[in-house]
DNA sequence: CGATTCTTTGAAAACAGTCAATCTGTGTGG
DNA sequence: CCACACAGATTGACTGTTTTCAAAGAATCG
């Protein structure tokens, strides 16, 4: 389980033999199956977790109760509610496993520390997190410029990995738009 | 026009008026008319901006030629194009200024330079880029969730300082929606 | 005033959402 | 191994909303 950690993160950080063990003990390992929440609205996000194996969404519900998907997250990603994690405050969306999932976790307390004693950690923790706010920032260009069916071709293109792995209506919420809009866009699509 | 900055900075972070005095010698003043630029889509962005007085908007071209606003900022506010800021690669987006405007810049190197010499700023970047991540993540549930009219309302309250600010189009650009939606959606608001 | 720039309006067409029913595949327990 | 239940996909008809197009009206600025 360790494993896979080890050689995502020494590809993407500089980090000592000793820094990388720190690192990997101060971590819990946890496993979910499909379905089993890793957090729920109204609870404090108070871990920072990598995917060793499986998949993962994060949504929040709206007015109507219906649910609506803010990322996917699979191996070798992170994932937490980063706003509940920095602010404190009861998380407004939840976290659950679309597959039987493998996890590392650190608590923010705990993760912090690790920052401090290995500053090649909160340079990796920055640069991980620039890139994540662009790919934010780039959605919310597509959310508000792109049509359906650019978004359903961007989406398989973006996201290879992810696409035939979640069920379509997620993926349809995830795009913001109806689960059988979407599958008649796949529909015209597997024409050409 | 430093004295802006320094009741911002004051109010957000806690530095000593020689901090304070180093980061302000860093800075370059700036004054741009409005409808001029400070940023054109394949520039590199080398900035981190912030505004004094007035207000700017980052947008987008599509394909087919459409602005599309990434977001707006007016006083004590930052602004750069972050992607290309960080990645050194050429920026996708413009930034132009809705209004005259009073800008302090600080250069890439320059501002690392002074978060090295000043932990209080690197950490007072990191509070300020948590909060502008968590409200862009927002951003996306509401796209991808709220109605039209929910978006606007959404937008008045969030933006009381902007909406009475800039055109109505460019509201409409920035949530997503024609600019005729928008106009009869205010229409049926107003008769409430 | 004249020229932009921005807003408003109407009518038609395109589009996506909703509803309701059916179909398909998968896994579970008997 | 079968039958059933469940999750998910698909389909059609319909409804409602939004976009588009075109034109006309304000408002603002030099």
């Amino acid at each position: 389980m360790f494993e896979s950690f080890r050689r995502y993160i020494t590809e993407k950080a500089n980090l000592t033999p000793d820094e990388l063990e720190m690192i990997l003990a101060a971590s819990i390992q946890k496993k979910l199956k499909k379905k089993q929440y890793l957090l729920q609205e109204g609870e404090v996000s108070r871990y920072n977790t990598f995917i060793v194996k499986g998949c993962l969404r994060q949504y929040r519900t709206g007015n109507d109760g219906a649910e609506h998907i803010i990322r996917f997250a699979v191996e070798d990603w992170w994932i937490s509610d980063r706003e509940s994690l920095t602010t404190g405050l009861p998380s407004k969306s939840y976290i659950d496993c679309l597959e039987d999932s493998e996890l590392l976790l650190w608590t923010k307390d705990t993760f912090n520390e690790l920052k401090i004693k290995i500053p090649e950690l909160r340079a990796f923790e920055e640069r991980t997190l620039a890139r994540s706010f662009n790919a934010t920032q780039n959605r919310i260009h597509i959310a508000i410029s792109y049509t359906p069916e650019e978004k359903y071709q961007n989406f398989i293109q973006s996201f290879p990995n992810i696409f035939n792995r979640v069920p379509l209506y997620m993926i349809a919420s995830y795009l913001g738009i109806s689960r059988e809009t979407l599958n008649r866009i796949r529909k015209q699509f597997a024409h050409k």
